[in-house]
DNA sequence: GGGGCTTGGTTCAAGTTTGAAACAAACCTA
DNA sequence: TAGGTTTGTTTCAAACTTGAACCAAGCCCC
């Protein structure tokens, strides 16, 4: 079978992709390593927790949600462990599982670190956007997810038994 | 000053971008890791290197066609070049420069795996999105990209004196 | 032509990521 | 209910990244 190579269109747009995340990446990292004190991955975990209910969730739902590996959410979660920022707990239902909660300094941090956050999303990204991209800009990555997310390793909530849930079937 | 938070569309554009990105560049340097025995960095630094006249770039050129820091990018070259698919020279008009070229080990890796590297891309992009959705793609991070490689550290061509140029001054 | 600044590149230690292997609890099935 | 499988999570070593510090070579200018 031959190569269906990418069109000079495509190529154009797969550079300017990669060249703009790693310009955008870094300067959002950069950022958050200054003013919070952790990279962009560990905040999002952060805000990841304080939106869930009772702002904790189960290791795997919360690798799931920030699209990571177990492992490397490990290591990330002792880290803000250390600095006080999430406390882990064992989970009540299922002898396996352990639990990630965002202690209330965690929360702290999140608040006084978000604004200069969005801050920077808005002048590396939005700023440089009609009204119109925006929305182009989410259709194409939540078609591109989606897709990813299934054709992945990853099961979908629907596909999978009660047990691999992170709330206990009862209740 | 008050924080101008996102719009609830730019956070779903914000959110659909980031985790696209991270299941994107999963896929990619799974396949890449497998089938090249690199990550995907390491992967379009060759890349970088066979586009260039003679196959060579100085180092600093070659970290910002990279969009990389330089002290990440001699981490990388050395690799490569304890691997053989890229060599190290001394820059002739620069006593200070140094040059990484690759070798034809390094251009035959490439030859062979890019047919699997530009077949993901396509499956976990491309396949995906509508011709319209490639240009739209295209525009919107060329702007980003181009906004932020002046708006940062990194200076644009035009704006240095002749002798930050990878090609000697007379010739 | 010798100090003082700038630039190109590397080095080093600390931090992070990876993937495979290890473990333990839960589940299933005969 | 014992044995085998699956699932949730951690551990470990090797690889990679970061940023600051360093070194050497070019530039500037008096």
């Amino acid at each position: 079978m031959t190569t269906r190579w990418l069109t000079s269109e495509e190529q154009r747009a797969w550079r300017a992709y990669i060249a703009a995340t790693h310009l955008l990446e870094d300067a959002i990292d950069r950022q958050l390593q200054q003013d919070a004190g952790m990279p962009h991955l560990y905040y999002s975990i952060l805000a990841n927790l304080s939106e869930a209910p009772d702002r904790q969730l189960r290791m795997t739902d919360l690798a799931e949600k920030s699209k990571i590996t177990r492992s490397r959410l490990t290591y990330a979660v002792s880290r803000l462990e250390k600095d006080g920022l999430v406390r882990r707990e064992n989970c009540k239902w299922d002898g396996r599982g352990s639990i990630a909660a965002l202690t209330d300094e965690g929360m702290a941090v999140l608040e006084r670190t978000a604004p200069g956050h969005v801050e920077t999303v808005r002048a590396s990204l939005f700023d440089h956007l009609s009204k119109e991209q925006v929305g182009q800009l989410e259709e194409i990555f939540a078609q591109v997810a989606g897709a990813l997310a299934e054709g992945g390793s990853r099961p979908t909530p629907d596909e999978v038994p009660w047990r691999r849930r992170s709330t206990p079937p009862c209740s």
